[in-house]
DNA sequence: CAGTCTCATGGAAACGTTTGCAATCAATCG
DNA sequence: CGATTGATTGCAAACGTTTCCATGAGACTG
């Protein structure tokens, strides 16, 4: 011993019993020396650990899964991994994940098919110990389905009710965009909102935000006027399409509020093209703080993307050690605060 | 039976054994059955199939895979999830796994912490059939570890030597918008180069990217100035540090090529900022065609990220099904094209 | 010094599948 | 009509852990 050749990587071959034989115990100890345990001899553990690391042991995830019920994995339901808001708060929710011994699985529910087959053969059913759903619109189905499986479940970005879930206050974001146009003196004001590609599956960040800028609206007894409420399809080019027929409308108004930055900015985009000025004869104003909207000058309402998903993840765990079958019913709101750029300004007086 | 109460979701406690016993056959041709292997009898399979469902039967992964020797899952490496590039094959690579009944399990090396963890740990050891890695700079030491698990690995933006790989030819991808900036009539042509966060884990595109844009020049007879060679950190912001450096610099270039489009639409930000009219007094040109890309009217080199992920991950399945140490060799090339917008001209003659 | 406790360890039974092998049975062939 | 074949199916042994329970050895207590 000793002179063995190195070996990089795992030998598939060497299992708890190898282990066991090399340090001279029952594969019963190594377990227990391995998971950390206490009721082991420091010396023996010490042992252990070494025959482990020169057989280059890695524990089989699906042998201790099996035997504990365990896997020491987490779903992670995104709906659209390529908009930064979802991307961000996965890598959030990785690094944490991560730290905490756990193994992301990830489902990306892109298109309608997926969704389908997600919720009709439930994947994830005996393959993770809780569930991270990213502003999943759960309807009563999903939830019970979810709920079915009788794991924690933290929700990010949006409220369920009965689970644990870590946001923004969509609303207060909204209302805080929309009151700042008001203050500014603006009495036509846009809303763009984007739709996803199917229909019955929408974001519910929507609704909310949607009704944080009619309730301010009409606060500030603000007519809440339906031509000014456009849906474009998701992303830059729905905002500019959505801008587009705001600009072809039979009201234009003075200011916008779009449902998120990536709207926002492609709204800039038509504006552009439309030869509008911004702000000067129209201001814009987002939410998220997205990486390019500093880029693009964007008065915005900044979310903490990344630390959400931090949060939820480590609300998650914590419902995985505590309880194994816990409902934690915490419901994180994390702050937003707008961010003054050079997208808004008051109306033009003529 | 019949008058059970209706469930939703799946019953933890419904093994093969229930559903053998409801169908009043063995677990064996359970197995068989939901497995689609032949030899069983149709009518006997669907009586399965209906207790499966009656049941709302699924397979444990872990006693299959521990059964079986496979896990149905795919290790899906990432450096920066947040990025366009991974995101979007990210989503390409989801969408075929699925479909292929294989669940992605995600490692985010987002951080120098993650990647030693990651190195160090070997995490996905016995819990993936195979491997994904997206335009990772695997070291020796980093390509013997993963060669060491012995699973299939396929490479996205990066070719591995010894493994199947799906790219873009990125040297030609820079020749090909290098030579744009040239045929231009431009003789002072600025790189823009984005660096990670950690030295020692460049990206593996950039060195091809910049060796592309050297020979361009080297066939056109221009001097490769190193005074024209900046490196900023990645993103956006990197993009808008690198081109400042430029424009304080010794030599003051006429067009710039940036490594990808976020560097490239920073550039153009500082520019913007720096009253440099572009593409009159400065042209710039990308690598990607970036969600972005239009809104700035970037002229780049597309490539398609969804496509390359869907790509490798078909290939991938196809190792994993055929044979299932399989080391597979394709190094597919995907096109890559130059889409004309505004911002490159020929240089000012004055 | 005997009895009781505590702690470290081992034995062995799960955990939920898959699959090689054997057995059964009907059908086909000579 | 007996034998051979092929298709179905069941039996039982893995697969690699964890963990309950029991055992034994010291350490302590009275």
């Amino acid at each position: 011993m000793g002179d063995e050749p190195v070996r990089f990587g795992t030998d598939p071959r060497s299992g708890i019993q190898d282990v066991a034989a090399l340090a001279g115990v029952s594969p019963a100890t190594v377990s227990r020396s391995l998971s950390g345990q206490a009721n082991v001899a420091p010396q023996t553990r010490q042992r252990v650990l070494d025959a482990a690391r020169e057989l280059n042991y890695v524990v089989s995830p699906q042998g201790s899964g099996l035997a504990s019920g365990r896997t020491r994995a987490v779903a992670v339901v995104v709906p659209f991994i390529t908009r930064w808001y979802f991307s961000t708060v996965v890598a959030g929710v990785a690094g944490v994940l991560r730290r905490g011994g756990y193994d992301a699985v990830l489902y990306h529910l892109g298109s309608a098919e997926d969704r389908d087959h997600f919720f009709e053969r439930m994947p994830l059913a005996r393959r993770v110990d809780g569930i991270l759903t990213l502003s999943m619109p759960l309807n009563d189905e999903h939830t019970l389905a979810l709920r079915a499986l009788d794991i924690p479940l933290v929700s990010v970005g949006a409220h369920v009710p009965g689970s644990a879930s870590v946001r923004i206050d969509e609303a207060a974001a909204a209302k805080t965009a929309v009151n700042h146009l008001i203050h500014q003196g603006h009495q036509r004001i846009g809303f763009i909102a984007g739709a996803p590609d199917d229909p019955a599956f929408g974001f519910i960040a929507s609704p909310h935000r949607r009704r944080g800028y009619e309730h301010s609206l009409q606060t500030a007894g603000l007519a809440v006027d339906h031509n000014l409420m456009v849906t474009g399809s998701y992303g830059v080019r729905g905002g500019a399409a959505a801008m587009a027929r705001l600009l072809s409308g039979p009201v234009l108004p003075t200011a916008v509020f779009a449902e998120y930055d990536e709207l926002a900015i492609g709204a800039l985009w038509a504006l552009r093209r439309a030869s509008v000025p911004v702000p000067q004869a129209m201001s814009v104003v987002g939410i998220d703080d997205h990486e390019m909207a500093e880029v693009h000058d964007l008065t915005t309402v900044a979310q903490d993307a990344r630390e959400q998903g931090a949060a939820a993840a480590r609300l998650l765990l914590r419902a995985l050690d505590d309880h194994p079958v816990g409902a934690t019913d915490d419901d994180v709101v994390l702050s937003s605060s707008l961010v003054l750029r050079g997208t808004t300004a008051p109306p033009r007086t003529h």
